[in-house]
RNA sequence: GGCCCAGUGGCUCAGUUGGUUAGAGCGCCGGCCUGUCACGCCGGAGGUCGAGGGUUCAAGUCCCUUCUGGGUCGCCA
């Protein structure tokens, strides 16, 4: 920005104007948050990106006419003012730059605004779809610059100690190949392929593995992917995630510099000190005891199973649920036996949301005395072992559900959740990490009849389980895990098959044939012909990391420029309808219904 | 695709069992004001109550359809 242009150089940014600056003349540019016109004394709240600067026009410093042009000033123009730095008369203690203010020589209204259609300031609850129409706005409130640019010093943390440890940051292509499994694809015609399509990747998982191929060693990227799902307050069809790759490892090693990244990151952006060991779950422990795969360990409601305490109790319901290979689970709410039936039906349902058939519940009196659902059908002695099981006290409600597990810990796990919410037992300023490891390799997919992969198809079995793959794939447990933070999958990865007779079981236990194998991953496959180290990585949500550091309610606040939930943009109307001609050179046709 | 919630001046909201001319705060416009910082004081403009249909003597309010946004389940290896 040359002073030709605006006659005047910025000197200083709103909040560097400071005391030690007194007597001194400064120049300073942004946008007029707010006018105080007090008739010959005019005060402007001046705003810049890093925060707010009080500016006074005195009648008597400016001419007549400079000081009309003050009068005309209004919210978002854009100014550069030129004035002495001074101590104030009276001072702001609730702004950073509450000491000071520069009174003006010099004014230029460098461009004009309309009054914009929402306040722009902190914390205004203004409905989100005119909020993203006009983001560029939005986007000026102090909040969302404070996210930004906290997202901005992650980033910049994250390359640091990578690089330091010896990471090469390198890109992978963003038209790619469509592959099976997994999300839906965002595809790409190909105009010089007709009938062919790119796929915009859901994550560089193949090339990051060509990298290892290739003796890359350790790779990360900080990188776009794209899935083409219904949208959720923590999800959007395109985000970013930090991958990382390294060769010659095993869980430990992947474990080992993820918990120092995390550290570095979390005290050089936030101040906060994570205790290091990371507390290790396995997925059978993280299910038993919470129901989750993603479990949030900042408070205790933890799931009991009292399968064995019910099996022949005689109620139908939960003898039959074990009977069909389910269990019998519980949680014990502590001192909410006094919650009205219309909140315990609240429960009931949130339990049905998730699956369940129904919520069993059992009310423990101040008194004693017993409020049940289904104590009636069950013997006075099962129904006191039962309280027993669960450590039930005067005052506790107990809340069961019965059917196959996938559905009990669902519906425990999310009214575990609801609850802790209800009772306010959830330290908004905690940050509890939690590895959950040993995930199953397979699950068994009720639609297609077949076992998919819950990772993806590279995924190493542990070396203890290999031999299941051919007996009982089901129970093969895999090099998988995830890092959770306060109930939040942040990331997740796994060590990959690099030995051919493993990645054959592998795609065997898939129903993938050769044919189908090579169809879809051949590049992966060949490649791996010609020398591959053992290798694994790990992938980190970047927005949701940034949400949870930032306390955000939705990725959105995270996201310079979102989507909304049907994945359109209200600010550009993108996706938007193209020519017949740009159609025509694609070899594409739309049929009748969508023209 | 299912379910839930919300749409009332520019913004955020109130609006009773259906009943005169639909209100408030902020913002906006004009006037006055030299120490404000949520400036103050005076005056003013601004609404087909998301849209369409229905019930009714009468609809912001009740019913149906639809649109928009949010949340969620399915889905998201």
């Amino acid at each position: 920005m040359g002073e030709s242009m605006l006659g005047l150089k910025r000197s200083h940014y709103c909040t560097q104007v400071n005391e030690s600056l007194i007597g001194q003349e400064v120049v300073v540019m942004g946008w007029v948050l707010k006018r105080r016109n007090l008739g010959s004394l005019i005060f402007i709240d001046l705003r810049d990106r890093t925060g707010i600067l009080q500016i006074v026009f005195d009648e008597k410093d400016l001419n007549a006419n400079d000081f009309s042009k003050v009068e005309s000033l209004r919210s978002e123009f854009v100014i550069a003012v030129k004035g002495l730095v001074r101590n104030r008369e009276s001072i702001n203690p609730n702004l950073a730059t509450g000491m000071i203010e520069v009174v003006a020589k010099e004014l230029r209204i460098l461009s004009e605004a309309e009054t914009p259609p929402f306040a722009i300031e902190e914390g205004s609850s203004v409905k989100e779809d005119l909020r993203l129409k006009y983001r560029y706005l939005d986007l000026r409130r102090p909040d969302l610059q404070r996210n930004l640019m906290l997202r901005h010093k992650v980033a910049q943390s994250v390359r640091k100690f990578l690089d330091s440890e010896g990471f090469l940051e390198i890109e992978t292509p963003m038209l790619a190949r469509s592959t099976p499994e997994g999300a839906r694809d965002y595809l790409v015609p190909s105009r010089i392929h007709k009938g062919s399509f790119y796929a915009l990747p859901q994550s560089p998982q193949t090339f990051k593995q060509l990298l290892m191929v290739s003796g890359f060693d350790k790779y990360f990227q900080i990188v776009k992917c794209f899935r083409d799902e219904d949208l959720r307050a923590d999800r959007q069809p395109e985000f970013t995630q930090i991958d990382m790759e390294l060769s010659f490892v095993d869980v430990d090693d992947v474990i080992d510099v993820n918990e120092r990244l995390l550290k570095t990151v979390f005290k050089e952006a936030l101040g906060i000190d994570i205790p290091l060991p990371i507390p290790r779950l396995t997925y059978q422990e993280a299910m038993d005891r919470f129901g989750s795969d993603k479990p949030d360990i900042r408070f205790g409601l933890e799931l009991v199973d009292i399968s064995d305490v019910v099996q022949d109790c005689g109620f139908k319901v939960f003898e039959e649920a074990i009977a069909n290979g389910g269990s019998v689970r519980g949680i014990n709410a502590k001192n909410c036996a006094n919650f009205s039936r219309k909140q315990i039906d609240a429960l009931v349902e949130v339990g049905k949301t998730y699956g369940a058939k129904g919520i069993a519940w059992l009310a423990i009196g101040e008194d004693g005395t017993i409020k049940s659902t289904f104590t009636k059908f069950l013997s006075e002695e099962i129904c006191q072992e039962i309280i027993k099981a669960m450590d039930g006290q005067k005052g506790d409600l107990l809340l069961f559900c019965a059917d196959k597990n996938s559905v009990v810990y669902d519906a425990l796990g999310n009214l575990r959740l609801e609850i802790a919410k209800r009772l306010n037992l959830i330290n908004k300023n905690e940050y509890s990490f939690v590895w959950v490891t040993e995930f199953p390799l397979l699950e068994w997919d009720e639609e297609e009849n077949r076992y998919v992969a819950k990772h993806h198809p590279f995924t190493m079995p542990m070396d203890e389980d290999i031999e299941l793959l051919n007996t009982d794939p089901g129970k093969v447990r895999a090099k998988a895990y995830d890092i959770c933070l306060n109930g939040v999958e942040l990331g997740g990865g796994s060590i990959r098959i690099y030995r051919k007779d493993i990645q054959e079981k592998m795609f065997n236990a898939l129903g993938f044939t050769k044919e189908a194998a090579y169809e879809n991953f051949g590049f992966l496959l060949n490649a791996f012909k010609y020398g591959v180290p053992p290798h694994g990585g790990l992938a980190y949500g970047f927005d949701r990391m940034i949400m949870l550091m930032t306390q955000a309610d939705s990725i959105r606040d995270v996201i310079a420029f979102p989507k909304v939930k049907d994945a359109s943009c209200p600010m550009t109307d993108a996706p938007g309808k193209v020519t017949e001609q740009q159609l025509d050179e694609l070899g594409l046709k739309l049929d009748e219904n969508n023209e």
